[in-house]
RNA sequence: GCUCCCUUCGUCUAGCGGUUAGGACGCGGCCCUCUCAAGGCUGAAACACGAGUUCGAUUCUCGUAGGGAGCGCCA
């Protein structure tokens, strides 16, 4: 049977790494055996749903590049399915009406709660003949009252559940909307899902479900409850701390590539192989191997694997992002080197597009001064020789490449015997406006000829006033 | 409170009865070096606890402790 998989995120937030781990495990089931992976929106909340969260959840996915087959279906399209199969079961006695006020039920749990047993629904209207006139009903599902539930959790193992824990619950609302429980169900068996595979704390909602699957005479898909992710202190994710969107990675400057390698390899190994391309990934996945604990987020290791795809990507690729940041800056990179070469020289230096980007800012601009540290220290006087002679040998290059650039530093040294430190220190000021920047050569490469000039002009001015000064 | 689930270096993990408990990130040291990085070598760092089972437990079983989830007319 070919392999069906959805993600099924319900659209009152953001997609968080939580979820985007979910969709790429699903993502992952379907696209390595040739299966089919289904976006659904769960949206039942009328309340709580929004249209941001959806536009926030499609533009998530289509970041990290997790394309879907069918859909995005949404659950507010299918009511009329939904009422049918509540029908059935009414008509089944599968179901039952149920006038229960919300009072008593509060009482009722109050009491559960205070003889220290699980609150659940008493089965107070399983026998109900008939509905008072004026009285909106709820519709519970008749759960079966004996004997346990056992699966098997591609992740957990087998889990036993028995029917006394579980009670009678409420599949459809007094306006008639479903709720989450059954229309899951629903959903699974009408798109033929073969493989559910979700966060953990859905594990206790899944006995109830399969219940519901065999009341309606359909098998079970395979069930996968993957753990969640915490933050980086240990504690669960929370709007506080780490509860972000996946598109905030995309802010700081991370590669999609990265964040889904990371994202794979919390919770789940091959060997001792740590980088994986979405086709190593597609090769070596196993939902079975997933782990089942709870794994705390690491945003020092996302950085170092982020580092490793900006440096062993095809520079053009990570160019593409790196746009984007320049543009979120609003630096303006018309004038000046080839995006691919910033990456070429850059990746090995920075952990994200951003750093890059910010780090690369004085290859299309100017800078207004020198880092005042930094010209104390190297913009002094003994340095106007070596900033002459490299300038007076720049001058006459016609050809502007990194390897006779950095001959051309290395004469210079020689010819002044002195280390390269006393020549490049200087000039990377003189260029940069800082001490830190990529090697002298390519350096001045990224800069070009012209702007290296001015610059090495202006700070031999900058030299010699200070010189007059003292 | 009740039910279910989880527990190897700080973090992510390997291990599937006998290992000097391996790797990775991070951290320390050394080397390289024009700055920052990167790279190379190297060091510190873990089986939550207690009983069993066994010739032998990180590994199997049961407790304890700690953590998490669920117990909605939310999803």
């Amino acid at each position: 049977m070919k392999i069906r998989t959805r993600f099924a995120p319900s659209p009152t937030g953001f997609l968080h790494v939580g979820g985007a781990r979910t969709a790429l495990f699903c993502w992952l089931q379907a696209r390595a055996n040739d299966g089919v992976f289904i976006l659904r929106i769960e949206d039942t909340d009328l309340e709580r749903s929004t249209e941001e969260s959806v536009q926030a959840i499609l533009d998530g996915i289509g970041w990290l590049g997790l394309d879907y087959d069918e859909g995005p279906f949404f659950q507010t399209e299918r009511f009329d399915r939904y009422a049918e199969v509540v029908q059935q079961l009414l008509n089944e006695d599968q179901a039952y009406y149920c006038t229960c006020s919300k009072k008593r039920l509060e009482a009722l749990r109050e009491q559960q709660m205070r003889d220290g047993i699980k609150p659940r629904y008493d089965g107070h209207c399983r026998r109900l003949e008939e509905v008072p006139s004026g009285i909106k009903p709820v519709v519970r599902f008749r759960n079966p009252q004996s004997g346990s539930v056992i699966f098997d959790d591609q992740v957990r193992g087998q889990i036993t559940i028995s029917n006394g824990e579980l009670d009678d619950l409420v599949i459809a609302r007094p306006d008639g909307s479903p709720t989450y429980n059954f229309t899951v169900v629903v959903d699974d068996m009408d798109m033929q899902i073969t493989h559910v595979i979700r966060g953990d704390d859905h594990i206790n909602n899944t006995p109830r479900q399969i219940n519901i699957y065999r009341a309606l005479g359909a098998d079970p898909p395979v069930f996968a409850h993957v753990p969640m992710i915490l933050g980086e202190d240990g504690a669960r994710l929370s709007k506080r701390h780490g509860a972000v969107s996946v598109l905030k990675y995309r802010q700081l400057g991370y590669l999609p590539q990265a964040l889904l390698n990371y994202l794979v390899r919390l919770g789940w190994s091959h060997g001792d192989q740590e980088i994986f391309s979405v086709e190593e990934m597609l090769a070596a996945f196993d939902i079975e191997n997933v782990n089942r604990k709870a794994a705390a987020f690491d945003y020092g290791k996302l950085d170092w694997l982020n580092q490793h795809h900006m440096r062993n990507l095809p520079p053009q690729e990570v160019a593409e992002h790196l746009a984007w940041q320049f543009e979120a800056l609003s630096i303006n990179t018309d004038e000046g080197p080839l995006l691919s070469d910033i990456v070429m020289v850059q990746a090995e230096r920075c952990n994200t597009l951003l750093e890059m980007a910010e780090q690369s800012r004085v290859f299309y601009e100017d800078f207004n001064e020198f880092d005042a540290g930094a010209a104390k220290k190297h913009l002094r006087p003994v340095a106007e020789h070596a900033l002459r002679a490299v300038m007076s040998r720049l001058a006459d290059m016609d050809s502007w490449k990194p390897e006779g650039l950095n001959q051309l530093v290395r004469l210079v040294a020689e010819e002044l015997e002195v280390g390269m430190g006393k020549v490049a220190q200087p000039l990377r000021v003189a260029l940069s406006g800082t001490s830190v920047s990529p090697a002298i050569d390519k350096t001045l490469w990224l800069c070009g000829k012209q702007r290296s000039l001015r610059r090495i002009s202006r700070a031999l001015e900058y030299v010699m006033y200070r010189a007059s000064q003292s």
